[in-house]
DNA sequence: AAATATATGGAGTAGTGACTTCGTTTACAA
DNA sequence: TTGTAAACGAAGTCACTACTCCATATATTT
């Protein structure tokens, strides 16, 4: 591939992310201009506005498996996993995506890649919940399924609502007092 | 009004309240069909698609309210509660308008109709809050907008993440023990 | 610096969906 | 039962958006 054409592919990621972050519904055109580039160019590098949306949807999922990862190196495991949970909450208040992609990625529907990035991303965050119960931060009884529909929930619930940040804490400390093992 | 409007009102609102409960991106033609009416009627009663989708959404909320307001004369406010929120939560999975319903209620941008219902709905739901909070079921430190918030952050994750019966109940079980006064 | 493969952008095309027009039909009053 | 105002549906208009074509421009290689 020619240097000015992975500029502009990476370009125009970062506009899909931005654009669609605000509103998944934009279209192709807001993408192209945000980048600086021709509508041909987006379709050049992706086929169809599906495979953009799956582009960013697999980024974004892979950054929060990161951030996972990282986390779960940490010394405190209760910590870590209450950490990713509050962050990834936060920031679904303000990209919408975020929400997107977490619920994108316990559906199916999008494609092969995406998949992929939503499993390593979701096995990563049972990691961090597998430590955080061992380490007695986290009631033994809770299984997966249900703490991440609780991820899954407080993310759109606060972006939903559009609740501000002291509210939203507010709702998180009863979440996590359920999550708590009882004293 | 003739009686043949009035009758084909009724099912155009009956219709729109189950195509948009599955998708609320449906097209009108989607409902004038349902209904078994030509698409003019649908605009004759209703000017623009907004204004329809505000009608569902009222009559949701409006449903809602009173379905709270019933339960608001039980003998026992803790379980008139959770069984408001529970029952919120289920009906949401199977129906996304309701969770749409909801989030809109809180949010504004909706007509006025609309947000006087939703006025009404969640007023009535603040009413069903103080009482368990009286009688000691929800801790007594919760106030509404993270109580309201969590209810609409259950419905969605309900239904974005398509949860069974089961994983749903686990769920609520868990923000539950968060709402229950410490012991 | 010339040759050429690679990339580009803007003007199209096709399909969809919200909303309108208008000739026809139907409920209701006299 | 007949006149008429109200209501109807089918076919259109218009705006928008995903996607394509092609003449032009640019990176890279020798």
């Amino acid at each position: 591939m020619r240097a000015d054409a992975r500029d502009n592919r990476a370009r125009i990621m970062t506009a899909a992310d931005e654009v669609f972050g605000q509103s998944p519904a934009a279209s192709t055109d807001d993408v192209a201009k945000l980048a600086g580039v021709g509508i041909a160019t987006v379709f050049r590098h992706f086929a169809t506005k599906t495979e953009l949306l799956e582009a960013v949807l697999t980024l974004r999922l892979e950054r929060l498996r990161d951030r996972a990862l990282q986390l779960a190196g940490s010394a405190d495991p209760g910590a870590a996993f209450y950490e990713f949970f509050t962050q990834v909450v936060s920031e679904s208040a303000s990209k919408l995506a975020i929400a997107e992609a977490l619920t994108a990625s316990g559906v199916a529907a999008a494609g092969e890649e995406a998949r992929a990035a939503g499993h390593g991303m979701r096995e990563a965050f049972d990691g961090l919940l597998t430590a955080a119960q061992k380490a007695g931060a986290v009631r033994p009884d809770a299984h997966f399924p249900e703490v991440y529909a609780l991820l899954i929930g407080s993310s759109r619930g606060a972006t939903a609502a559009r609740l501000d940040a002291e509210t939203r804490d507010r709702m998180l400390a009863l979440v996590y007092d359920g999550l708590k093992p009882p004293t």
